[in-house]
DNA sequence: GGTTTCAGTGAAACCGGTTTCACGAACATA
DNA sequence: TATGTTCGTGAAACCGGTTTCACTGAAACC
C-alpha cells in the first residue's frame, strides 16, 4: 500500500533536515530557504515521494471526501447527479465515496458508517429513515436532495409544482378530460409532489382525477409495464401524464410499437427533459428541471466552509411543450 | 468531525483500563476478562463512541476502500456495473470510491490520487493511458474491466465473439446481405472488438461488409442519431446491428415513430440484452453479456487476499433470438 | 552599539487507533 | 515444593503525517 517504504521523515533523512521542513516543502505551508527547499525536492523527484493520505487526513482532521447517499441507479437522472456531485467534488479536491443502498437491509449501518469517512453527505430523500438522518447529522454536515429541510440539515430540490402547470396545460388548452399519471407516488419524495400537484391541478380547473395513479416504478422499462396496464383497460385515456421522461419514453415505444399513434390516440407527457425527450418522433413534451445544477448546489453546500446552509432551495423548473402532448411542432 | 471528542484513550480512562484494553474489547482482537470487558462496554455503549475511521485504517495500514474508474457514466450499462461493483464491495465491508473521469484534462493526476486512498482499483480499459496504469500497479492491486491483461495486473472481460455468431445469423439464416455497424470502434476496447467479429463473420460468410461504421456513442440518444443518418442514405440497408442495446433502442425508437416496420423494412440488433429488450415489440435479438458478473467478479479479484489474479479472465456470452431481426417468436 | 523584529529551522507533541513485548498471577505438571 | 504454561494486562512503540513552540542568526531600527 505504502510507496515503497518512502515516508516523510525517510525524505528528511535523506535531506539531512527534518520532517517539519519537508512537511513545509510538500505542502508549501510555510516559507523555506532555497537551498533546503531545493534539497528536499531533489529528493522527492528521485524517489517518487507521496505523502500518505492515511496520515495526512489524520493531522489535518479532514478526510477530503463527500459522501453521496441514494436508494439505487437507474436512468439518465441519477447518472446525471452523480456526474455533477462528483464533478463539484473534484474542482475542490474532494473524493467521492457512493453508497447506493439498493432497500439493502443494512442501509442504515452502512450510512453511519460512511458517516466516518467523510467530510459531508448528500442523502437522496426517501432513502434512510429519519433517525439516522439525525445521527448522522451530529457528524458530519447532511443536505438532503429532493426532501426538505429539517432542524438539522438544509435541502435542496427542483419545483415540482410544474406539474401542475403541465395538467393544467392538458386540461385547458387540448380539452383533455380524462388524464392518467403514471408513477408511484409512495416510492419518492419527488413523485408524491408530481402527483400533488397533478390533483390538485385537477380540482383548479375542476375536473375530476383518475381515482389511482398507475403505481411502477421509474424506469423505461416501467413504462412499458404502464402501458401495458392502460391498453388492457379497454377505453384509452385522452392523456398520459408520466413521472419521469424514462416512463414516458417506455410507454411511447410500447405504443408506438403496437401501431398507435401520438398524440393522435394518445397524448404523453414526462417530466426531466433528458436529453432524448427532444430526440423522439414526436418531441416529448416535458418539465426541464435542472439536474446538474441540482447536484452541483449540493456538493457546493456540502464543501463550502462559508456558507451554513439552512433551510430549502427549491430551483426552478420549466414547462417545455412538443408536439407529444398535442401541440403542433413551431406553432 | 471526531465523536464529540470521544477517542479511544477517553474511552479508557473512563472504564480505568488501558487504551490497549479498549481497542482489544473494541475489536475483539484479543481475549478480556469478563469484568474488565463490560466495564469497557459500558462507557462504549454511553458515550456512543465510534473508533475513528482515519486512525484504525491507519494503524492497519488498510483504507477498507476500493477505486472504480470509468470513462464516463451512461446507460443500464453502467448502472449495473456500479451496482454490482458496490454490492461486492459492500459484502466485504468495503466503500467505494468512484472516479468517472469523463475526459476530464486531469484525469491522470485524479488517479493516481485515487491510488492513494483505495486497497485496490477497477479500471474500465479505454479510461487511463498505459502508463498511469503500470504506475499504479505498483502500489496498489488493479484490475482491469473490459481489456486485455498485461505484465502487473489481471483483467475480466465477456466474450465478444458472439457479436461474430449474431453477425452470421443474420447473414446466413436470414440471408441478409446489406449489414449496417453502429458504434464508434476507436471509442471503446468493447466495440473494437464487436465491430472486429462483425467484419469476421463478413470474411468468413463471403459477404462484402460495409466500409465505414456509423460512428456514434453508446447512447440511446446516439441510436436515434445514427437512425437519422442511415435514413438520410436513401437505400436502407437489410439489418442494422449495433454495439449496445441502448442503440439499438433509440434507433428503434426513431424508425417506429416515422412509421417503418421492425423487422420487416429493417432488422435490428443490440448487445447487453438490458431489461429493455424483451420489453419492447418486437422483441431486441442480442447477445447476453452478463455484467453484474463481469463486476462482482472484479470487486472479487480485488478484495480476495488468497487469490493472486492473473491473466485474462473472459465470462461467456450467449446470443439472445427475439423478433427484431426477423425470426418469428416463439419460431 | 544595543535593541527589536523576523524569517528559517528542528524538537516534540499530536491526530486516534493497533500491536508488540514484558510482566505478574493463576494454573498445571513433575 | 519447584518448574513450566497460559492468560490477562498495561507501557510504549508505531502507522505517517501536521503544527506548535522555542531558538537561532541576520537584518532593521533608534
Amino acid at each position: 500500500m505504502s510507496n515503497r517504504r518512502v515516508s516523510l521523515r525517510w525524505v528528511a533523512e535523506q535531506a539531512g533536515v527534518s520532517p517539519a521542513t519537508v512537511s513545509r516543502v510538500s505542502r508549501g505551508s510555510a516559507q523555506v530557504s532555497p537551498e533546503l527547499r531545493d534539497r528536499v525536492l531533489r529528493v522527492i523527484e528521485e524517489s517518487g515521494y507521496r505523502p500518505n493520505h492515511l496520515g495526512r487526513a489524520l493531522a489535518e482532521v479532514r478526510h477530503g471526501a463527500l459522501g453521496l447517499v441514494f436508494p439505487g441507479l437507474s436512468g439518465p437522472y441519477f447518472t446525471e447527479l452523480l456526474q455533477g456531485f462528483e464533478a463539484e467534488a473534484l474542482e475542490t479536491g474532494d473524493s467521492v465515496l457512493l453508497l447506493a443502498s439498493h432497500y439493502r437491509a443494512d442501509t442504515d449501518a452502512k450510512v453511519i458508517d460512511l458517516a466516518g469517512r467523510v467530510d459531508g453527505m448528500a442523502i437522496h430523500a426517501g432513502t434512510v429513515s429519519d433517525a439516522v438522518v439525525e445521527e448522522v447529522s451530529q457528524q458530519v454536515r447532511v443536505v438532503m436532495m429532493c426532501g426538505t429541510a429539517n432542524r438539522w440539515n438544509a435541502s435542496v430540490s427542483t419545483d415540482n409544482t410544474t406539474s401542475g402547470a403541465l395538467t393544467r396545460h392538458l386540461l385547458v388548452e387540448h380539452g383533455y378530460r380524462r388524464l392518467a399519471f403514471v408513477g408511484h407516488p409512495e416510492g419518492s419524495p419527488d413523485v408524491t409532489s408530481r402527483w400533488d400537484a397533478f390533483l390538485a391541478a385537477h380540482h383548479e380547473v375542476g375536473v375530476a382525477p383518475p381515482v389511482q395513479p398507475v403505481r411502477v416504478g421509474l424506469q423505461q422499462s416501467d413504462g412499458v409495464i404502464a402501458a401495458e396496464r392502460i391498453l388492457a383497460e379497454g377505453t384509452l385515456p385522452d392523456a398520459v401524464v408520466c413521472a419521469n421522461d424514462e416512463t414516458a419514453l417506455g410507454l411511447m415505444l410500447c405504443v408506438l410499437g403496437r401501431g398507435l399513434r401520438v398524440p393522435d390516440d394518445l397524448a404523453v407527457t414526462g417530466f426531466d427533459d433528458m436529453n432524448m425527450a427532444a430526440m423522439v418522433r414526436p418531441g416529448l413534451t416535458t418539465v426541464r428541471q435542472p439536474v446538474r445544477e441540482l447536484a452541483t448546489t449540493t456538493a457546493r453546500l456540502l464543501t463550502d466552509p462559508d456558507t451554513r446552509p439552512a433551510g430549502d432551495l427549491v430551483l426552478p423548473t420549466e414547462l417545455v411543450l412538443r408536439g407529444s402532448c398535442g401541440c403542433r411542432p413551431g406553432g
